[in-house]
DNA sequence: CGCTGCCTTGAGTTACATCAAACGCGGTGG
DNA sequence: CCACCGCGTTTGATGTAACTCAAGGCAGCG
C-alpha cells in the first residue's frame, strides 16, 4: 500500500497548507488514539511511529487488523459528510506522532481541496483491499494457510528488509490474534516452519526467509 | 444500508442527468456482471432483480459476500483516477437490469457532480462495514455464532417481511458458503434452531421468526 | 407420478482448542 | 560481569467441534 496517499497529487504548496492545518499529538506506546462506535470528530496522519487497528469481540478477545506506518490516514470515518462512528479502534504501537484535523477543519480543507476528497476514496478503497484479503485468508480453513498469509500480508505492512530475508516484529499473540488462531497453534507452526528454514524467530521477532515458500508448504 | 446512496442530495434535474448519461443493460439469472481482478471499466447500478458478490478462494470454492438489491451500485474500482481492477465478481441472482456507466462517462460526470464523489466515498465506507461485520462473524469461533451473523445480516440485505418473521430466499449451500461452514453442518444447526421454533425451513427458503432470538441461542 | 436436485442423517476422523506446567531470552540492577 | 526476574514461548496430554464421506429421503417440478 502507498504512503502518504492521502496527500497524494496536491501540489507542494497545497500539501503544506494542508499539514499546516493540522495540529500535532504526540503519544507513547499502547496509547489509544480513537475507540470503535465513537463519534468521528478527527482524521488523523499517522507521522512517525506505529500503530494498528483492533477491534474487541463479544467474548473480549482482541483482534489485530491491520498495523500502519508512517503516511497512513486513520479515521476516515470523519470524513463523511453524515456524522458517523469510527469503525474499528486505533492504537500506538510504540512511540508514536499523529497529525488531527477536527472534522470541521477537514470539511473546509476539503472545499479548498477537492482532490483530498479523492484520496479519501482511494484510501478507503485501500482498506477495503485489506478487509478483501483479510476475508479471504480467514475462509481459508486451515491454520496454516491463514497464519501464512498473515504473515505475507505483514511482509508488506512492517516488513523490514535485512540480509537474509524479511523482519517482522510481532509477538506470536499478536499473529496468534490476526490469524484466528491460538497462541499455542501458532507456536507450533512456527516451530514446524523454522525446522523447515522457512523462517527464524527470536521472542518478539520472526525473519521470514521466502515468504513464497511459505504459501507453497500450505498449498 | 441505504439504497440509491449512489444519487443522495442531488437535485432531481441532476439526478436525471445522470441517469440519462448510462446504458441499461438486461441480464438473465446466474450472469456475470464483472470478474475479479478484470480491468475496472465501467461502474454499475442495480436497477431491478438481486445480484451478489462473491469470490473463488484458491481451491476454487465460491464465496459469497454480500447480496445486492436495487439500487446498489457496484464496480466503485471504475472511479478512482489511477485504472485498477475490480476487487471481486459480481453475479445476476434473478433476472435483473443494471445501468452501466463507462469510466469516462463517469469521469466527467463526476467533475460536473462533485456530490457523486462524495456518494462514491459513502458507498465505499458502506462496503468497508460490511466487510468489518463479515470480519467480526468470521473470527466468531463457533460455527453457530457465524452462521446466526449471516442470517442476520441477511435479513438487512435481502428480508422479505412475511406474516411470521422474514423470509429469506437462499439455500443452504449458499448459507454455508457465506458462513465458511460445511453444507452439512448448516443442515445440522438450522435442523436444531427449527427445533427450537426460532426458525422454519423450506427447500430454498428459511423463514426467521426472531433474529434476536438466534443471536441469544448462541451466546 | 417419476425425476432431479436439495436436503438430511449417521458414523468415523481429525485439526485445533484448552489447560497445565515449565523453559529460557533478554533486559535490569547490583 | 553475573544473578535475577518477567514475560514471551514451548511442550505435552486431553477433549471436542466440525469436517468428510456415504447413503438415503423428499419436495416440488414437469
Amino acid at each position: 500500500m502507498n504512503r502518504w496517499q492521502f496527500l497524494e497529487g496536491l501540489d507542494p504548496a497545497d500539501a503544506r497548507a494542508v499539514l499546516a492545518a493540522s495540529t500535532t499529538r504526540r503519544l507513547p506506546p499502547h496509547a489509544k488514539i480513537y475507540e470503535q462506535s465513537q463519534a468521528a470528530s478527527s482524521v488523523f496522519l499517522l507521522s512517525s511511529g506505529r500503530a494498528r487497528y483492533f477491534s474487541m469481540t463479544s467474548d473480549g478477545r482482541k483482534i489485530i487488523l491491520h498495523w500502519l506506518m508512517p503516511g497512513d490516514a486513520l479515521g476516515l470515518a470523519a470524513i463523511l459528510q453524515t456524522p458517523s462512528p469510527y469503525r474499528v479502534s486505533a492504537e500506538t504501537v510504540r512511540e508514536s506522532a499523529v497529525l488531527v484535523w477536527s472534522r470541521e477543519v477537514m470539511q473546509s480543507l476539503m472545499e479548498a481541496y477537492p482532490r483530498l476528497l479523492h484520496n479519501a476514496l482511494t484510501v478507503s478503497v485501500a482498506y477495503l483491499d485489506l478487509y478483501i484479503a483479510a476475508h479471504a485468508a480467514l475462509v481459508s480453513d486451515t491454520a496454516k494457510q491463514r497464519l501464512a498469509s498473515v504473515l505475507v500480508r505483514l511482509t508488506d505492512s512492517i516488513g523490514n528488509e535485512v540480509s537474509d530475508g524479511v523482519e517482522l516484529q510481532v509477538t506470536n499473540e499478536e499473529l496468534a490474534s490476526a490469524a484466528n488462531i491460538t497462541l499455542f497453534t501458532a507456536s507450533r507452526i512456527l516451530s514446524e516452519w523454522q525446522g523447515e528454514h522457512a523462517l527464524t524467530k527470536r521472542r518478539g521477532r520472526i525473519i521470514l526467509h521466502s515468504p513464497n515458500r511459505l504459501l507453497r508448504l500450505t498449498a
